[in-house]
DNA sequence: GCTTCATGTTTACAAACGTAATCGTTCCGT
DNA sequence: ACGGAACGATTACGTTTGTAAACATGAAGC
């Protein structure tokens, strides 16, 4: 049966679900590209890539629907899945993490140690000078 | 201590080591922070917060020998622990994993999100402008 | 010397992860 | 109607991680 348990109360689910791993990543990608997706078509967009078979892919999407963190709506005999959680919301959480993790929370530690390192380029000063300018005003 | 040290560090194993876990993570920082220490040493500084035995500790230090991050200098019967990657290179490392992984490597893009997300204090913002004036003399 | 304590080494073991293969069906083409 | 393609479900299996316990051994005290 499908183990989708109902139990759909409000849209992309602020809720608690399972932490997603860097594999299952790649694939929500795909759904919040596409929105709306079939395994096969995850596969077209990271098959090649990540040098996945099919069958992973389709492993990875139940482990999804079972961390909560995508749906499965039935469409005929197969799936069409929808992400549940909000890109935004999930790389929110995931920079959190790594600034408390990292640099006690302070996020300008992280911009100082990007900056030492020269991972920011020119484009990237550029842009941050211009949000910096109008968080300012 | 501005960029342009293209030939710095050359001594501190910049080899490969693999990845550090989290859990190894919480060792490494006591070691950065002491310098040089044992494994009951390591396990006064986190056992209490993490609720780790000391065999835990010792798990860890072992598996971060193993993967050449930290070296183990024979001392009587037992070994005093020191890092061999430096604290900046992981977390260097780290911030570039996820800057790519999760705003395909636009440093400017984490920014924008730690701003919109208003993850970004006034000290943050005060910082980063002293940074940006910094970096552009 | 013998017991106990400290310390590293070896072994353990479940959960999470990466990466599938196989199984049981159903649908489609011929 | 039948054979194969397409799907999800189930099972698999090695690795990494978290979290230790058991073991061996040497040091230290009595």
């Amino acid at each position: 049966m499908t183990q989708s348990n109902a139990e759909n109360s409000a849209q992309t689910d602020h809720g608690k679900h399972e932490r997603i791993s860097e594999a299952e990543h790649a694939v929500m990608e795909v759904l919040w590209e596409r929105g709306t997706v079939t395994a096969a078509e995850v596969c077209e967009d990271v098959c090649e890539a990540r040098e996945w078979g099919l069958a992973t892919v389709k492993t990875l999407l139940s482990r999804l629907v079972a961390k909560r963190a995508i749906a499965a709506k039935p469409d005929g005999r197969r799936y069409i899945y929808s992400a549940l959680i909000e890109r935004s919301d999930y790389i929110g959480g995931e920079s959190k993490r790594l600034v408390d993790r990292l640099f006690g929370g302070q996020a300008s530690s992280l911009f100082a140690h990007l900056a030492e390192q020269e991972a920011l380029s020119e484009d990237d000063l550029s842009a941050i000078e211009a949000l910096l300018k109008e968080l300012k005003q």
